[in-house]
RNA sequence: GCGGCCGUAGUCCAGUCUGGAUAGGAUGGGGGCCUCCCGAGCCCCAGACCCGGGUUCAAAUCCCGGCGGCCGCACCA
């Protein structure tokens, strides 16, 4: 995604308006019902096609070379496995606020550590608030005595499933981790698996944000493409080999040192390994892996990007390292894009607690509990950037979009609507549209249609004219260019092909005199 | 969730303060004419006052509530 870039506080809107004018995504329900809650959007023509082929890139680029099995697993899971996550004692906080710094602090957090007891999750908010008065409990940051109530905050989304059922029973899963956790054993079994063992997800979880906002940024609906790797901390030989010829490679790092300064460091992968700071083999493998991927593949710029450390008070409540892989723009500054988490054994041992079942499997004749390393990317965030970071407005507004990703690969006009040329040109369709996306239009002047291409990042316009019906050739557009060559009509699958695999224009064809 | 500002065709905007007759424009959309390569021109058509309640002879306009949007704070596993 190099070249110019608009860079003013109208983009994110901007992009905004596009989405919703050209079929990307937009609010669900709302425009039948105005009452429809935030945090929910629906994926139109243009972005399911984006969508696809960001999965079909993940799939082809990080799930097949690394030999993972994707599999499914409801959405809707039992209330136990959030308990054996620990989703239950972390998602449903019962907070109040210092009336004078304003800062939010766990009600029942603040009385244990003062009576040092545990225990209180199950007491009710009054009950918390009068004994948080009772024994005089202060603001631990100003000092103040003067609590708001104690409000209970619900970040799970809760039901109860079988007809006469009434107390919440299940809930909906905020994060598909859970669900290789407990089918981990028998993925195991059935594909004869040995350590390391890779299971995938793409799936939608839920997370009842308290504010939904920035369109795809915030949801509470969402999809996540999770890779889960089950390994065996004592053995990283598998790893040695595939880190070797990235060794020098430099990941972009944010560490907790240098949040203030906001300092990105590039650190090769040795270092960033033998140092410790990115623990083994298999970690730092998987950190220039999605480096790589988001880089090279779905075509972020190496600047935008940087994985920040997070810190122990921000760390999810499984994790003992964590990464945020996150993306830069103007408009909206650092954002995170992939979750990298290290979840140890937390995950298997709290289900083997919870269910009494051993998960520890056989792996070179001995027995381990495997330990999860977790790289979690947010989908519709992905999406999201590709199209605010490929935003670009001069003399015309187009989307830079990496060809791979384009919702069309190329559209096909008839210079003019006269029958001939039309029946040319969608019998060119025809021909393209077996191996392409291909988009055809026939209204209004042939300006018009390139500028509506444009606005969408089709990368190709294959245009039928006069001169296509004396000698079977066609003129092929360059989006960011908007030069064009003359190419054959049976040459032109594979010139396509070549053109979205990103050869330039130039070579293509005959140059065409403007 | 709290505070401030805001909500009119698909999109952007006028009208709201100061209540009044058929809610106006641009762009976009559909159809047609014209046109040999970059949002050209002409004709026709469709399309809106966020939802609910109140005040009033009369509400897009004033009041209340809800929902949503932007900004800030908080939250963000």
């Amino acid at each position: 995604m190099a070249g110019t870039r608009v860079s003013t506080h109208e983009v994110f809107q901007n992009v905004m308006e596009i989405a919703q004018r050209r079929g990307f995504f937009w609010p669900a329900a709302r425009d039948l019902y105005s009452e429809a809650p935030a945090g929910f959007w629906i994926y139109g023509p243009l972005g399911i096609k984006i969508k696809n082929k960001i999965v079909e890139a993940w799939r082809n680029w990080i799930l097949k070379p690394e030999g993972a099995y994707e599999i499914e697993t409801p959405s809707l899971l039992p209330l136990t496995i959030f308990r054996a996550s620990g989703h239950l004692e972390h998602f449903f906080d019962k907070l109040v606020e210092c009336n004078q710094c304003h800062t939010r602090w766990r009600a029942d957090e603040l009385l244990e550590d003062k009576l040092n007891l545990r225990g209180l999750e199950a007491v009710s908010e009054q009950e918390l608030k009068r004994l948080l008065i009772e024994h005089e409990v202060r603001c631990p940051r100003c000092g103040a005595f003067n609590w708001s109530d104690v409000k209970r905050f619900n970040l799970m989304f809760l039901t109860a499933a079988g007809a006469e059922t009434e107390e919440p029973n299940m809930g909906l899963r905020p994060e598909t981790t859970q669900g290789s956790a407990v089918e981990f054993r028998r993925c195991y079994m059935v594909m004869r698996g040995k350590l390391p063992f890779l299971i995938a997800q793409l799936g939608h979880v839920f997370r009842n944000e308290i504010s939904p906002r920035r369109g795809l940024i915030r949801m509470r609906e969402f999809q996540q493409l999770e890779v889960h790797v089950f390994f065996d901390p004592e053995d990283m030989s598998p790893y040695n080999k595939k880190l070797e010829p990235y060794l020098d490679y430099k990941l972009r790092f944010l560490k907790l040192d240098d949040a203030n300064t906001g300092k990105i460091r590039e650190i090769p992968a040795r270092e960033a390994l033998e140092s410790g700071y990115t623990i083994n083999e298999l970690i730092t493998y998987w950190l220039v892996l999605y480096q790589r991927f988001f880089n090279e593949i779905l075509g972020f710029p190496l600047n935008r990007l940087r994985y920040r450390e997070l810190g122990p008070d921000e760390r999810a409540h499984y994790a003992s390292a964590h990464w945020d892989l996150e993306v830069y723009s103007e408009e909206i500054g650092w954002v995170e894009l992939v979750n990298n988490a290290y979840r140890t054994d937390y995950d298997l041992k709290g289900h083997s607690r919870e269910s009494g079942v051993d998960l520890a499997v056989q792996t070179d004749g001995k027995k381990v509990l495997p330990h999860l390393y977790e790289p979690s990317i947010g989908l519709d965030r992905t999406i999201f950037f590709e199209l605010l970071l490929s935003y670009r407005k001069d003399e015309r507004v187009w989307m830079q979009l990496p060809r791979n990703v384009a919702p069309f690969d190329a559209a096909v006009f008839p210079l003019l609507s006269k029958e001939e040329l039309i029946n040319k040109a969608k019998e060119v369709e025809r021909i393209l549209s077996r191996d392409f996306d291909v988009f055809y239009d026939d209204k209004g002047s042939i300006g018009r249609r390139y500028r509506r291409m444009d606005e969408i990042g089709t990368p190709a316009c294959i245009t039928i004219d006069y001169q296509t019906l004396e000698d079977e050739t066609v003129t092929l557009r360059d989006r960011d260019s908007m030069l064009q060559v003359r190419v054959e009509i049976e040459k032109l699958p594979k010139i396509l092909s070549e053109f979205l695999s990103g050869a330039k224009l130039e070579g293509l064809g005959e140059p065409i005199n403007q």
